[in-house]
DNA sequence: GTTTTCACTGGGCATTTTGTTCAGCAGATC
DNA sequence: GATCTGCTGAACAAAATGCCCAGTGAAAAC
């Protein structure tokens, strides 16, 4: 599964407006609508594109302390700890990882006081060992794909040379 | 800004089911149109959602692994290590953090042997006196935001009961 | 070298959705 | 009691979508 260039504007143009729609997309792109819409089709079944979720700023909702924990978890209790953060709506991802802590996960809180209680209520559960926190404070790179995507194109770009500029069609 | 319990079911609604649209959402929550429209309108303006983009699998685009990796900066490089990993698109989100690190990324990469490659471009810069990193196993609890929206939506309920079922209209 | 396959073009058409506006109504506020 | 605000239900033109088609050129298969 690769996208060519024209699949990585596609996703460019959708990520930065997102409202656009096939047909505007289709126009932008220079190719027809069938083409625009074959395309999209191709990565939302591909599992390219997961979806068109609304993006909920945490902060806007009342939310605006993030924090990262890693967690050290009790031999053989993982799935009782996944099914307790995950019954926790503060939790907002969480991942089973190598390295010091066994897995890390992303919360939100209201407050820093608040950011206590969250914490509270994640690690006071029987299988965590341990736990270690680090604040949010500034966050210079929002979660973001378009170099990605960028990067990807190219590189299949090289492998694809994809069709030349059909002259007529 | 907070929402009160529609808000929540249209956030919920969109994020189950993105594709619906205004109309059939203001169906499905027994409103009028105008009604959802303005909500909507109210969310975005009021940058709760902060937007509609494809969510792009990095798996799918060739980067199957993910990793996190924390950092510890040199007094007064933040600027300059910022710019450095901005300009690195396997880095897909960075913050700066209180606790043991200086600075948090999520990084993903082509394949465990790539990550090397990707954690030498990410550390092999000047103002970064330390890394570690943890890679991602498994991902039990995906980035979601309707168990906090649910809970943002019940607390602003108790303090603003909204309107009882207009008899009419 | 010839045939087949495939993606793209450009068009048409019915249906649906959007953008916008309007008057009327009811609860909340003053 | 008067005003404000948010919701309803409706209308309309404009736009987008879903779906169809034949034609074309490049690449792949034979």
């Amino acid at each position: 599964m690769g996208i060519d260039r024209l699949d990585g504007q596609l996703l460019e143009l959708l990520a930065e407006e997102p409202r656009i729609g096939v047909l505007e997309a289709s126009r932008r792109l220079g190719v027809a609508r069938g083409t625009a819409q074959a395309r999209l089709d191709r990565l939302t079944s591909g599992g390219v594109i997961r979806g068109f979720g609304p993006e909920v700023d945490p902060a806007a909702l009342g939310y605006p302390v993030t924090a990262f924990a890693t967690l050290e978890i009790k031999q053989g209790q993982g799935a009782d700890v996944r099914a307790h953060l995950a019954s926790v709506p503060e939790v907002l991802e969480l991942h089973t990882t190598t390295g010091m802590g066994d897995m890390l996960c992303r919360l939100v809180a209201r407050s820093n006081a608040d950011l206590q209680r969250v914490i509270d209520l994640v690690v006071g559960f029987d299988g965590i060992v341990r736990a270690s926190t680090a604040i949010v404070m500034e966050n210079p790179v929002p979660l973001r794909i378009v170099p990605l995507v960028r990067q990807a194109a190219r590189d299949s770009d090289t492998v694809r040379p994809g069709r030349t500029t059909p002259t007529t069609g």
